[in-house]
DNA sequence: CTGAAAGCGCTTACAG
DNA sequence: CTGAAAGCGCTTACAG
């Protein structure tokens, strides 16, 4: 039997019941005598019935779905946050939409007509003015942006950036590592013009802070795409003043970072020390040491989830925080 | 003004038309008079409405919502489908949910309330019944199983992994490796009992058509996860009867086998060749050249969501095929 | 303990 | 060119 168009009124036929009992039994929400319950429920067995989730939906103004929009999801940091927010927002009934970011308010229509009772941002791309208008609905931002004025109703979980590249700067000094080169990501083409690259405020300031060491000076390594980024690694290591480290915006920059400095000669992390940004699981197996700031992915993905449950509950948005921590391999 | 509890009627209200006038002017589904419609197209952007798809769905009997069901999405591979599948997807109307298997029978009862449109499986953990249960919707299945009983209903999207496992072997044996170790895939205790490693027989069966050649034998090296991959390439790479090479489940395996043989001192693909299966982008990044058995991803995507939509449509289960290609790099 | 009916937000056949 | 009404599959207040 086809369980996709069995409705209520298939099964209330077959138990011979009114169809409002069904809901009933289904639900549970009223005492039901016991033999109709039980023919209910053999209807349902027989029909091979699942509610349609759509229709009750309608009725409670819910799709108990919600959505995860992203500009990038075969980024394993992503990945990984993505999985995580199926497994805790389905333990409280919500299915969850990957949405890759399109940048144009037609899409923000499509995402507001879908009407998702919550929506997760960890996006770059975005104006502001696009997040403000998914705001009519529960709305947690992930990503740190630098932009003032998001509207209040919108939940935002702050990551300690700012602080986590510090510490890997200091790390790096510490070691006694003084050609530091900051990695930006790739491709910022897309990027939203009013977003700030936190990572690159922090790496400055603390360069400027220990302008008294003797040869510390900043260079920045950007990039169209990861191609062009192995490339110019290649090329900065074969210069004459090649950098003995590197900070990179994440772990998979950092992966190819170190991929090209090791194909030009060098030994990571004997010649050069790289650190990258996420703590993705994948960057402990490579043949080379590579540090990182980690990010408590999972701690983050439990505190959207309350953060937003909390908002349709309750309409209370909320501010919070968590803090990076810098993993060091030798 | 909320643009979520806006519904056709504020509209009709505020543009002083009744409520079928709006349905009318949104879907250009019926003449309207000039004055009229723009009177309905002002009041919509007055009121920031969007349509209620999940409303519209309960009458056209339709979600405008697909399923991706995957055992995890943190395998890049799989995340580079699920982002391809979303981009397709999204151009002919549809959202994508990411579904993370699990194998129990409550799991496709939740599946099936959703209406989804279609659902497109990468499972290994999944039963035969599970999977023929989900059918009663337009179902693909892109990972190749070799269960004999799927439902004529579901289309079937093969991939022809065995030739590409074949040629992989070949390829490794024509350049004279003789100790070729096959490493199988981390934590198959999820996998459900009626899968059969397919890149096991294909290397199996490679074997015994070369049981000429001196010194080949077939030896295998499983693991529970990643950690313990790590280590028993360690182990195995220190033992006496040490492989020459490896083909990889996936990628990551590769990744991980890579990174384990270079870190006791072995170099890749000079002492060790390995050769991995997707052909993620990220590996061609990695210090050490690893060979890869390419799947052609955008391709699946693109003929999965065709499969699908012929099947919305027309009804039409299908069954298809494509090849990989062996990409070697030195 | 039970059932008929209204309503969630849409679309469209029907009647004008 | 227009509008009132039925219906998609649910839930639940209301009346018995």
């Amino acid at each position: 039997m086809s369980g996709k168009n069995v409705t209520r009124d298939d099964v209330a036929k077959l138990a011979n019941v009114s169809s409002s009992i069904v809901s009933y039994v289904i639900n549970n929400t009223r005492n039901v005598s016991p033999e109709k319950r039980q023919r209910v429920l053999d209807a349902i067995k027989e029909l091979n019935y699942t509610p349609n989730i759509a229709a009750r939906g309608l009725k409670f103004q819910k799709t108990f779905h919600i959505a995860y929009i992203c500009d990038d999801v075969t980024n394993i940091h992503f990945a990984e946050m993505l999985q995580e927010l199926e497994r805790i927002s389905y333990k409280s009934g919500y299915f969850i939409s990957l949405c890759r970011t399109r940048a144009d308010d037609a899409y923000i229509d499509e995402v507001l007509s879908r009407r998702f009772d919550g929506v997760i941002i960890s996006s770059m791309r975005l104006s502001v003015q696009q997040i403000n208008r998914l705001s009519v609905i529960p709305t947690v931002i992930l990503l740190n942006r630098d932009d003032a004025c998001f509207d209040p109703k919108i939940s935002k979980l702050f990551v300690n950036i700012y602080d986590g590249e510090v510490s890997a700067i200091r790390y790096l000094l510490d070691i006694g590592r003084r050609r530091i080169a900051f990695v930006e990501c790739v491709g910022t083409t897309g990027v939203h013009q009013s977003v700030v690259d936190i990572r690159e405020k922090a790496y400055l300031e603390a360069f400027e802070s220990q302008s008294e060491l003797e040869g510390v000076k900043p260079m920045s390594i950007s990039s169209t795409d990861y191609d062009g980024l192995f490339r110019n690694i290649t090329e900065v290591m074969k210069s004459n003043d090649r950098p003995d480290s590197f900070v990179c915006h994440d772990d998979i920059h950092a992966m190819v970072v170190s991929g090209a400095c090791q194909r030009v000669g060098f030994s990571v992390p004997k010649d050069v020390t790289i650190i990258g940004f996420d703590g993705i699981r994948l960057l402990k197996y490579q043949n080379a040491a590579i540090s990182t700031v980690e990010i408590p992915r999972y701690v983050m993905a439990q505190k959207a989830m309350n953060m937003l449950l909390s908002m349709m509950n309750e309409n209370k948005p909320s501010i919070d925080y968590v803090d990076t921590s810098l993993m060091i391999r030798n």
